[in-house]
DNA sequence: TCGCTCTAACTGACTGGTCAGTCATTTTTT
DNA sequence: AAAAAATGACTGACCAGTCAGTTAGAGCGA
């Protein structure tokens, strides 16, 4: 039964139903990241995310298997699609290393950190060790992606002599991590000080790349 | 045994019963440290709690009136000793601003990031938007302070001009959020590619450091 | 030192409510 | 008419919080 199906384009004589079906997965996964989000994994209610998506609790369960089963299916169907953009937004030409971080790093930003997928940022933090499949395949497909990234354009500007050779150790994580910071303040301290994400933005840039200056 | 003083305030007589309640509230928040780290909040069972703590579940109930209340009480009591250790050593003279930078990131690492209050750093990103009450403490009892502590000495250094005087927004956040990133990494990810926490340690305040430094 | 009494501390079976997952039945599509 | 999709009442497990009953230690008199 896995055979034909999945995204690109649909002969049209099959489209209606799929169409529907398709349509229906993505308002579950709308639906379960929006309760997941609000209150967690163990507190989200099946019940609650059928209701979302415009379902009875019963259909869910024709999607997927269990809740468990939703919820990683959740964060792989939002982080994939990025995935690509940001893979195939990179492999253009860059005037030098700066500029390719700061293009990367305004990417993490506009579809990550400014957008719903931050609470999946969080989801991945708060219950992570309860699901180490879903800890695997963030690991696997999300961070050492992007570790993969941002290793391959601090060699570039090494080489370039933009970058001080520095320590390895931990530096992909302390690039983003001001990112990750901006993700969780906005989701839990935002309304006792409230962030500028812009202005943010051109902090964190602004004191990683005056870090990694090659100074002399 | 017995007698000699009998003020109105804490006899001797009490002690017994009066240390044995302290070291069972102690228990308590030890157990309830570990049980809601292990699974979050909501999976987390009370009589769990309670077996590890060696008392009944009753008992849990004499000491903290809902599974909430032990939750806020534990995050208060294990936070609440260190911040007065930060405060004191960081009252100290420091050669430089740099030196006082490096000084408190150092504790924050040894008191944080590589003991188990790195948990409650996690619990408080992962439950933080269902406790209200409890992320307003941490934002009012160790986060402002924190960045009051930060602020102070980014004065000093940009006074001394030892630091360039950048952008304020967010700065704070992203001087000590590679050490929120290392203890989020350590606790789910580590198994995957696991970090050196004393090189991490040393890339984070060199690179932070080198950002902040004024070029002249 | 030994009992005796009083009560604070503790216990754990029980209750009331919740919710993941099921499946016989109904509705919609082809 | 047949198949596919959707429904929602139902079940069985689970658990926060309660409370009637039990235990153990303090105080005291002899």
């Amino acid at each position: 039964m896995t055979d034909t199906v999945d995204t690109a384009t649909e002969a049209p004589t099959l489209s209606r139903r799929e169409a529907q079906k398709e349509a229906k997965r993505t308002a579950l996964i709308d639906a379960a990241l929006d309760v997941f989000s609000r209150v967690g994994f163990a507190a989200a209610k099946m019940d609650d995310v059928a209701e979302e998506a415009g379902v009875s609790k019963g259909t869910v369960y024709l999607y997927f298997d269990s809740k468990e089963k939703l919820f990683e299916g959740m964060v792989k169907e939002k982080m994939s699609p990025m995935l690509n953009e940001v893979t195939s937004v990179l492999s253009q030409n860059f005037s030098s290393a700066t500029e390719r971080l700061k293009a990367h790093m305004k990417l993490f930003y506009t579809r990550i950190v400014k957008c719903d997928r931050r609470q999946i940022t969080r989801l991945i933090m708060a219950e992570g060790p309860n699901f180490p499949h879903l800890a695997e395949f963030y690991y696997a497909n999300v961070l050492s992606r992007g570790q993969a990234i941002i290793n391959g354009i601090l060699e570039q500007g090494i080489e370039a002599g933009e970058f001080r050779d520095m320590s390895r150790e931990g530096l992909t994580q302390n690039i983003v991590a001001g990112a990750l910071v901006a993700s969780i303040w906005t989701l839990v301290f935002n309304r006792f000080e409230p962030l500028d994400l812009d202005a943010y933005f051109e902090t964190h840039i602004d004191l990683i790349l005056n870090g990694l200056r090659a100074s002399d």
